[in-house]
RNA sequence: GCCGCCUUAGCUCAGUUGGUUAGAGCGCUAGAUUGUGGAUCUAGAGGUCCUCGGUUCGAGCCCGAGAGGUGGUACCA
């Protein structure tokens, strides 16, 4: 063998991960923080969990049981035990619940945030990490839980800064289609979430699109074809009824499903829960055009049982190329009373919402333009290496006063170091060389003043000579002029 | 998962029928300017032409396979 050039890694972040800087962790830093406020107000408690859970405490809810590795990240702990990477904050909850529940407050209330990890196809704006933030309350079955929780998420939005024209939350139960279905003759659980399935796409299919798969099936424009879930054309006709009975206000809606939905024990007990969700949304303050009901809502998660909802981002943003830019869903959630019996044997009914802080923060990011960017500390000019100590001690001043600063540690020249505190988008350059040690002065550079001054200036000398935006002052009102230069730029 | 398109410098991209040492703009580093951000001029650094294999005297360019990206579609707890 030759002598090969060492193999060096290749410097590259795992697809589907992403790396951010201090501006895009600020939006996701505030939205958090004011969603947890929400929260808090209403009464949930803070709960945090560990990033692993033993596979089979998820297991169940993978799309394809012989395939136990996909769609979660898996490994195996030294006892052999499958582990996985946990894909929600739901699932996590219903197992610290059944193992705690005898030391929980019950109803227990919590929310919860954090990273989640899914093992599948990466695309734009659509991550293999990403942040949720859940609220969620256990042991009650009332609706108004329900619609306590869909205020909630209506105001946490509004406290994340998305304006109210921006996004809808619409909510829908599932036990009006199941109940519909029943009632039509469609028994089978597999047509049942074909036609979940089909339902789903009824914003980018259309009506006949939708119909095409409730039948025999569908051919798109690729020439793929897509199984329909092969239902009766009687039954597929009260479907199309049933998806199409969005009215302007949810009382209408509610009189328009009275009729389509043919009467059955589970469809009118769906129907009561969305009644008792209105009183209760109108009661707190929720508008008919804040949160609506939507009966082609449907959520993919199997595991809900009654209500669900979903956030939807109505903004347009244009993209890279100046196309607009879809976000879709911004968060969602629902009923699942049967998650907990899982572990227990005993029912015990939960209701909850996920916020998606990460397509939120993409979305705000993307729309918000004038998102300001992350201001730098206040640098001081390195010039001399005899006077470190000098520099380092002004540094404590100026942190002493909460004042962000640090110095110069690299070791270039003075002009590359204002390019520095440029680029760090710094407020104040500090400047204290020989000259300004010798007449006991500090120069002061205000950044953001030069910069608006910049530009009426045209050739070089003036540049040089009017040093714009610098003062120099005794030594003894250095640290006031800083820091009120400091004020005026945040 | 399936189908289409794409992959050359940090970024955006040129690159002639297959022919010497692969280029530009922007960005970056530095000088012009003893100690000053912008503008101007000058210089410099920076490349596995995605990877592997094949055809050829010769491949960034042609052929095959793979990877990655992207747009649909399917799935999405």
């Amino acid at each position: 063998m030759t002598t090969d050039v060492p193999s060096r890694p290749k410097a590259r972040a795992p697809r589907g991960f992403q790396d951010r800087r201090a501006d895009a962790l600020a939006v996701e830093r505030k939205i958090l923080a004011a969603v947890s406020r929400v929260y808090e107000t209403y009464g949930f408690e803070l709960l945090e969990t560990g990033a692993l859970e033993y596979a089979d405490a998820l297991g169940k809810f993978l799309p394809d049981a012989d395939r136990p590795n996909e769609g979660v990240f898996a490994l195996q702990d030294d006892d052999d035990q499958w582990m996985a990477l946990r894909y929600d904050l739901t699932a996590p909850l219903a197992r610290f619940v059944a193992e705690q529940s005898d030391s929980l407050p019950k109803p227990f209330r919590r929310y919860a945030f954090g990273p989640v990890w899914r093992n599948e196809k990466p695309g734009p704006g659509r991550y293999r990490e990403f942040l949720q933030c859940d609220a969620d309350t256990i042991g009650s079955d009332r609706p108004e839980a329900d619609a306590e929780i869909i205020a909630m998420a209506v105001e946490g939005y509004g406290a994340a800064g998305l304006p109210p024209s921006a996004f809808t939350l619409r909510i829908n139960n599932r036990k009006l289609l199941n109940g519909l279905l029943t009632a039509a003759g469609v028994g089978d659980s597999g047509q049942k979430l074909a036609v979940l399935r089909a339902v789903d796409k009824l914003d980018r299919l259309g009506a006949t699109g939708v119909a095409a798969l409730l039948g025999a099936g569908r051919k798109d424009e690729s020439g793929a074809f897509t199984k329909g879930a092969g239902i009766a054309s009687a039954a597929i006709d009260s479907v199309l009824a049933f998806v199409e009975a969005a009215r302007e206000t949810r009382i209408a809606t509610l009189d328009r499903l009275a009729q389509v939905i043919g009467g059955s024990i589970e469809g009118d007990e769906g129907l009561a829960e969305l009644s008792r969700i209105d009183d209760a949304l109108t009661r707190l303050g929720v508008a008919d055009d804040r949160a609506v009901f939507d009966p082609s809502i449907v959520r993919g998660l199997e595991y809900y049982t009654g209500a669900v909802f979903e956030a939807e981002l109505s903004l347009q943003t244009p993209g890279d190329h100046g196309e607009p830019v879809r976000f879709g869903s911004i968060g969602g959630g629902g009923r699942y009373d049967d998650l907990v019996a899982r572990f227990t044997g005993q029912r015990m009914p939960a209701t909850g919402f996920s916020f998606g802080v990460s397509r939120l923060a993409a979305a705000l990011a993307a729309s918000g333009g004038g998102l300001e960017k992350a201001r730098g500390p206040v640098v001081i000019l390195a010039l001399d290496g005899a006077l470190m100590g000098e520099y380092f001690a002004l540094a404590g001043e100026l942190r002493a006063c909460g004042v962000a600063a640090e110095v110069y540690l690299g070791s270039s020249g003075m002009r590359a170091q204002m390019k520095y505190a440029d680029r760090r988008l710094s407020p104040a350059a500090v400047i204290m060389g020989g000259d300004e040690m010798a007449a006991g002065t500090v120069t002061i550079k205000d950044l953001d003043l030069g910069r608006s001054l910049a530009g009426a200036v045209t050739d070089n000398q003036t540049w040089r000579d009017d040093r714009p935006g610098q003062i120099t002052v005794p030594r003894a009102e250095w640290l006031a002029r800083v820091r009120r230069i400091v004020e005026t730029a945040a």
